[in-house]
DNA sequence: GCGAAATCTTAGACCGAGTATAAAATTTGG
DNA sequence: CCAAATTTTATACTCGGTCTAAGATTTCGC
């Protein structure tokens, strides 16, 4: 299982390094002016291999995505028997945050991932793009769990969303200058606020009264 | 105001033809097999004023993405003070469907629609791409009426996540061969459970009872 | 090990979306 | 009816992405 033989690992090693290559271009020259034909000429090989591996341009930056898509599906699918789908997100989020992983959102790192991300139309469109593949996979996972189509589907989106928001909102501010370590901290919160609206719904629990606007 | 002269209404006039002239022949051979000189061609126009009027190709397609927002902007903006936001759009929905809109997603004429769009990623892609711009929006009008941002982002996203649930789903029955007629009366239920969820959240709760439906 | 089959890489030509520029046509307002 | 403003057009160009056929490399049966 681990010995793929020497070409799968050659393979692996020449998908790597293309991306790093690529992604060292973008975050010092922005990912626009940056050539397709200038990646394969600085990784020390042809054009036609470069889109062999990355099907799009976009893919070079977004390369985590499929790896990302895996390890939700795990959360939900090795989730322990009759726990809801909420409660496992929401533990999966405190330990993404906890182990200071940059998907947690709520890291220095961000703040050059994003701004290159912000700068293309075209790389924003792919991540939210790729936003949405994670929705058809919870969908898909929830669907088999309890053979009703329409609910796996609701679900899952609403689950999406949230994610989503829980993934931007410290990266907004850490990107307008907040302090790291505060957004790290008010993170918790966050993500507890939004699966509690999630499993709570947004409908007036009692009064919502504007308390004095 | 409602005069706006000579030369405007035949800008009306140009982007609504060109937009017609792109879709007929969309949907006779294909998003891909038509190329952008073509249209131009056989809009009687040159290349550089269709993308004047439309910045993508895809925007050819998906032309009516502005009104729809407004639209929307308008449900959330007008809705009686105090009423909640899923109210609103609730009964928004309802009417949509009464109306027979091709927005509500159950009428015959999505078939065509949603095939030539199925057919092309970059349709797709340009798709979901705007309901992210309508989340955009009602992120910013919510934020406005209430001030709390992260709140406003969050029911934003999660109401987006709703009403495009809203639509796909008799969207994909009628694209799945479901009769037409059977898919619009179980619509009204649809519209119904999915504010519901959104309402009550997804979290697990005493009996969720159909009041009979 | 050897040689053939399978797989990966490459060069090069090619297509189409989208941009830039400057000239020609058209509407506007005086 | 003229001059300014705006729109349309032709043309040339860049770049992402595909296709093809040939060359290089790994694999595997013998």
């Amino acid at each position: 299982m681990a010995e793929q033989g020497l070409r799968e690992r050659k393979k692996q090693a020449t998908r790597r390094m293309i991306a790093d290559v690529a992604t060292g271009l973008f975050v010092t020259r922005g990912f626009d002016a940056v050539t397709v034909a200038e990646i394969a000429e600085a990784a020390g090989v042809s054009k036609m291999t470069v889109f062999n591996y990355f099907p799009r341009k976009e893919d070079l930056y977004l390369d985590r995505h499929l790896d990302r898509l895996r390890e939700l599906e795990a959360v939900v699918r090795d989730r322990p028997a009759g726990e809801p789908v909420t409660t496992a997100m929401r533990r999966y989020h405190h330990e993404l945050l906890a182990a200071g992983h940059p998907l947690s959102g709520a890291i220095a790192g961000v703040h050059g991932f994003w701004s290159v991300l912000q700068s293309s139309p075209a790389l924003m469109a792919r991540m939210i793009e790729q936003e949405h593949e994670i929705g058809d996979m919870l969908a898909g996972v929830l669907a088999e769990e309890t053979g009703d189509e329409f609910s796996a589907r609701l679900v899952a989106n609403l689950l999406t969303a949230t994610i989503t928001t829980i993934f931007r909102t410290p990266v907004g501010r850490i990107v307008a200058g907040d302090d790291v370590e505060q957004v790290r901290r008010d993170q918790v919160a966050v993500i507890d606020r939004a699966f509690d609206v999630l499993e709570q719904g947004i409908g007036p629990r009692r009064e919502q009264v504007h308390s004095d606007g």
